[in-house]
DNA sequence: AAGCAGTTCAACCGCTTTGCC
DNA sequence: GGGCAAAGCGGTTGAACTGCT
């Protein structure tokens, strides 16, 4: 990021005037809050913001340090095994970005979610569009018995893999589009790259027992 | 070369949750 | 238990970048 998209806002105006920083962190910005922290440890962000001398909210400072200044973070170059992960984690979890993060080490939810909105999202798109190219007549439905499973609680019904999950992956109600989208998600013929407590989690998730 | 459209990603915003008094 | 502040989270924005015409 060479431009500086920085730009000073008032932060309510009507009350007091305190002049913040916005936008992009310069390189001075990083350097005193990386000190501050290291000396004193990343809590209190409003009090960091304060001390390390910056006039930037304490919001601010923590995203700094959590998405770029904290160590050990992995910037880029998101490997196959991780997208691979990050598909699985995705369809297990939905949009629960942190809790991604936390199976991916050095990786960030907000890149995450960056890279979940910037490649995967189409590529998952494009899956199911193949997909459902390949049936391109859907038989007249027919009412068959099925056995009944429990449905979820309605407020557990989260993200666009619930909403697949339904056969309404589009969040689109009233569509007569039916087909099992769970498969278009099944991993279960693919290599798992060494993740082996992916597979333990998603065989407990598939598990009718829980 | 210029202009436009699409993509990427850092950062912000607003809401929710958590912890403390 | 209520109120407040801090922390955490996911959605959204907007400037820079890239590719196409």
């Amino acid at each position: 990021m060479a431009a500086d998209k920085s730009k000073k806002v008032e932060s309510r105006p009507s009350v007091k005037r305190v002049v913040v920083n916005k936008g992009a962190w310069t390189a001075e910005e990083d350097k005193r809050l990386a000190d501050y922290i290291h000396s004193h440890g990343p809590k209190k962000w409003k009090t960091v913001a304060v001390r390390a001398g910056l006039n930037r909210c304490g919001k601010s400072c923590r995203l700094r340090w959590l998405n770029y200044l904290r160590p050990n973070i992995k910037r880029g170059n998101i490997s196959r095994e991780e997208e691979d992960l990050i598909l699985r984690l995705h369809k297990l979890l939905g949009n629960r970005w942190s809790l991604i993060a936390g199976r991916l080490p050095g990786r960030t939810d907000n890149e995450i979610k960056n890279y979940w909105n910037s490649h995967l999202s189409k590529k998952v798109n494009r899956q199911i569009t193949t997909k459902y190219m390949e049936f391109p007549a859907p038989p007249v439905p027919v009412p068959v018995p099925v056995p009944v499973a429990p449905a979820p609680p309605q407020n557990e019904i989260r993200g666009h893999d619930d909403l697949a999950a339904k056969g309404d992956i589009n969040g689109a109600s009233g569509s007569d589009i039916t087909f099992d989208v769970t498969d278009l998600f099944d991993f279960s013929s693919e290599p798992t790259f060494g993740f082996d407590w992916v597979n333990k989690f998603l065989q407990l998730d598939d598990d009718p027992s829980n």
